[in-house]
RNA sequence: GCCCCCAUAGUCUAGCGGCCCAGGACGUCACCCUUUCAAGGUGAAGAUCGCGGGUUCGAAUCCCGCUGGGGGUACCA
């Protein structure tokens, strides 16, 4: 019997989470739903210094935004409780598992300091070394030695006593299992526990990985170069290690490293209020490294569960494409039903204080028939207020101007306005249909074209000459109110 | 510097030896539709498949070198 898919993903709590990292949570959540197995949440806060308080929370509210469920995680629990690893250390875990590398050999504890370090290595590189590979004096010291230095209180590390000849080999599921090796004496003795006794990301991710019965570890290529530490350690351990994947890193826009959270515009909860649909993120991230053929590119959670597979996974880093975002984010936008949409929206014209917040019954009703305006029309959600504005304020006509249109003047402009209020008040029924007749006999009448004289009453409506299409805004808008912009731009032109 | 990974149009990608003098999408441009803007439709420009060597009857596809890009080189993850 094949053992069930778990896979995990395992960020640490230094900030916001950006769409990179989500970006791996999401190959690793398609992967698990895919070979229905699971997905796991596992916070690593192993670096005291870097920890942000209120991270873990927010990286799992934008983890959910985006459509991400965990079937074992810090907020739910599991049968590997806790989650969070700073827990886990204090429970001993971590502990128990250097000991044994140390009973066995396979580490060693020193008492160099990050500062003699440092000099150490001044020392090699000036001698004209090329390069230098930290290992402990400690490596050939006598257990009287080390008790000896322990009795003193010297703060020490416990390093990984990596073999100083051969080789070690990997091999990574998306670089089609090619082996990768690494000479050992390129290597150095890693930290696995540092002198506050906090174990280092080394250490805890594998022992957790192990722990937590992890059978595929799906992370970012920047860990391609730690691969062999891991792999001594699994050894050292005696433990069958897991399958490795890791996906090639989210690039910046220009091309120019890696995607950053201090340099690019990219934290995962932001796109909310900028106007993005979970559904068109989480269809663009998957396209983010990974493609299902040579063609589709719009496809459900559902579709996309069922195809993606780890071997069509790109093993070159994709760029950070925000216009290509925006472009499925519309098209995600089109595919919403006027309801769902207008549901959607509502939420960005309260924040605008267009609406009430939070929106009423009424309110909702009205912004349907807003919607339907504008839903070809946008490609963020934020975008909907400043398009619909004129709905819910007078409008300034700050340049009258934009009233006079091509080849008309200020009198020929205020005599189109004149007769369009003359002829539209005296209408019965005020609906699209009525509205377009009485207007494009008044052009017939006025001898104007149809853009003149509909540009003009454009602006007086809406105060700008990109708009909704005519009609259908003054049907909406009302016969009072549209009646009454038209009165007050002949007044503005005056 | 040293180590590792990667390399198809401006960008995301299809391609895993002949179906490709390279297909799709974003972006760009043009035209159609049209009351503006969009959306939609049609079409165009844009890739000597990074460069140079091999292997092969045949290479974008395999091998080597170079170049370029990315990553790593922490008691950070």
């Amino acid at each position: 019997m094949i053992q069930p898919v778990r896979v995990r993903f395992a960020p640490s709590p230094t900030g916001f989470l950006h769409i990179g990292g989500v970006r791996t949570a999401l190959f690793n959540w398609l992967f698990a739903r895919h070979h229905g197995g699971q997905f796991l949440l596992r916070i690593e806060d192993t670096d005291e210094k870097r920890f942000v308080a209120g991270a873990a929370d927010d990286l799992m509210e934008s983890l959910r935004w985006v459509g991400l469920t965990w079937d074992e995680g810090p907020d739910i629990g599991g049968p590997h409780a806790p989650y969070v690893q700073s827990e886990r250390h204090d429970q001993g875990i971590y502990r128990a598992y250097v000991d044994q590398l140390l009973a066995q050999g396979y580490a060693y504890q020193s008492f160099v300091s990050p500062e003699e370090q440092e000099q150490m290595k001044a020392e090699a590189l000036s001698q004209g070394l090329k390069s230098f590979r930290f290992r402990g004096p400690e490596r050939t010291w006598t257990p009287e030695q080390v008790a000896e230095a322990e009795a003193q209180g010297k703060p020490y590390t416990v390093r990984l006593k990596v073999p100083l000849t051969g080789t070690t080999v990997f091999h990574d599921l998306i670089r089609g299992g090619e082996c990768i090796s690494v000479e050992n004496d390129e290597l150095y003795d890693v930290v696995l526990l540092k002198s506050s006794g906090m174990p280092v990301y080394h250490l805890a991710h594998l022992v957790d990985d192990h722990l937590m019965g992890i059978t595929h570890v799906i992370r970012g290529e920047e860990w391609v170069p730690s691969m062999p530490y891991h792999v001594l350690l699994y050894r050292a351990f005696g433990w069958e290690p897991p399958l490795f994947a890791h996906v090639p890193n989210m690039l910046r826009h220009n091309g120019q490293g890696k995607l950053s959270k201090r340099k690019d515009d990219v934290a995962t909860n932001r796109f909310w209020e900028r106007g993005y649909l979970p559904e068109a993120m989480f269809n663009y991230l998957a396209l983010q490294g990974w493609s299902y053929d040579d063609h589709t590119e719009i496809m459900s959670v559902h579709e996309l569960i069922e195809r993606f597979t780890l071997d069509r996974v790109q093993s070159s880093p994709a760029r950070w494409n925000p216009d290509k975002l925006k472009d499925m984010n519309g098209i995600y936008i089109r595919s919403l039903s006027v309801v769902d949409l207008a549901r959607s929206i509502a939420p960005y014209l309260a924040r605008a204080g267009l609406i009430g917040s939070p929106p009423q019954a009424e309110d909702l009703a009205y912004v349907e028939q807003l919607t339907f305006l504008i839903r070809e029309r946008l490609e963020e959600l934020s975008e909907a207020p400043d398009l619909l504005v004129f709905f819910f304020r007078e409008v300034e006509y700050a340049d009258p101007l934009l009233l006079v249109q091509k080849k008309m003047d200020i009198p020929t402009t205020v005599r189109a306005l004149r007769l369009a209020h003359e002829r539209l008040q005296p209408l019965e029924t005020w609906d699209e249909a009525s509205v377009e007749g009485v207007l494009r006999a008044l052009v017939e009448e006025l001898g104007l074209k149809a853009g003149q004289l509909f540009g003009t009453i454009r602006v007086a409506i809406t105060g700008r000459t990109i708009a909704p299409p005519l009609f259908e805004t003054l049907t909406v808008l009302g016969r009072k109110r549209s009646l009454a912009r038209i009165v007050r731009a002949a007044q503005v032109l005056v």
